[in-house]
DNA sequence: CCGAATCGTTGCCATAGAGCAAGGATTTTT
DNA sequence: AAAAATCCTTGCTCTATGGCAACGATTCGG
């Protein structure tokens, strides 16, 4: 148990009633684990154990390509739940890699633990299917939204659904998110 | 109830084992839909009701965007489920459209028994949570597979993980899918 | 089974974005 | 605070893809 289950209860709560048991029953899962800029919570080849709850800081999921490019399709800032998920629940390989992109807080659980919950408590169940219905919908989302938009485009609606990204990222990033390389981006920027 | 569930109880038990009584309770939540070629499931702007299993035919998830463009996201061939899901699960005017694009066969089942079987069963709710991890895995590799690569690139993967695409559907809607003119589609499959 | 409509292909040109190189700015390390 | 490393910007050039027009092929509807 520990003292840094705060956001998580707060975003529990946000989709659920739960008694404190019940709560403090979750919140045991939980490890906190305390990253610095730049570190790795995963590596490629290796089976990601952990599904994560950003605390403070932000996460990105990305892979490297044949070409050596990175692509990044994920940024989990506070509030967010995020894993490599295939390898999560298969146990195989990842095929990307997890980093906190500033000083990061996460809150990790267990594949066990956490399917144990999804199985026993039927408010996790919900909050699970919640989860992965709105991440399914805001993946297919951002498909349309970029398929066959121009660089210029796919940066505003950036700006208009994560404005956090612009300020708070490395360029660089925000270009490996975009698809588009860093001297697009940069030209792009002026344009704005 | 109907004779036409074969498909969809082959699929239920390659995931689950379930007895007669609880398929036959399945069945009966589904009623099924024959289409004509170009026939609409969905238009934009309506509330998607129904989550549909493809017999046989297949069906576009396509939405057109201001420049008026169509863009595809998903093909749902026989064997699959497929509806517009931020509309179903909370009934709201669809953004997007579904159709057949040859003579098709669906059975429908409406969201307030999808939902009941699914909070009712656990073999259902497991069905579920399973097919929403799967869509989202293949949704979240489809954009880095898609991100930073060429046209050409793209195709190959569309020949490789969908060999059904490229010989069922017009070309118009593998360019659509693929995010390039159908111009260039044509010139690429000169290269191939 | 025929005419009309739609679709796929291809030549030509236009344009967005990639990639290299170099300079300036910012951040990190010592 | 100085040195080193990294990152961002920008000029120039090159390539991939877009878009129009025209033609041939295929499909659809009567």
């Amino acid at each position: 148990m520990n003292r840094h289950t705060h956001r998580l209860f707060q975003y529990i709560q946000s989709k659920t009633r739960l008694d404190d048991s019940a709560m403090e029953r979750i919140g045991a899962c939980f490890s906190c684990k305390k990253l610095k800029r730049n570190e790795h919570l995963l590596i490629e080849g290796n089976v990601c154990r952990y599904n994560y709850f950003v605390n403070h800081g932000c996460l990105r999921f990305y892979s490297i390509n044949e070409q050596g490019q990175e692509l990044i399709r994920y940024f989990a800032f506070e509030g967010k739940f995020g894993t490599a998920l295939s390898s999560f629940i298969e146990e195989q390989s990842a095929t990307e890699n997890i980093q906190a992109i500033e000083k990061t807080e996460v809150l990790a659980i267990a594949r066990t633990d956490f399917y144990h919950l999804v199985d026993t408590m039927s408010a996790m169940n919900a909050i699970y299917r919640d989860v992965l219905e709105m991440a399914y919908v805001t993946s297919q989302q951002r498909i349309y939204d970029f398929q066959g938009q121009p660089a210029l485009e796919r940066l505003k609606w950036l700006l208009q659904y994560q404005p956090n990204a612009l300020t708070r990222l490395p360029s660089k990033m925000v270009a490996a998110y975009l698809g588009v390389t860093p001297y697009t981006l940069s030209r792009l920027k002026a344009e704005l």
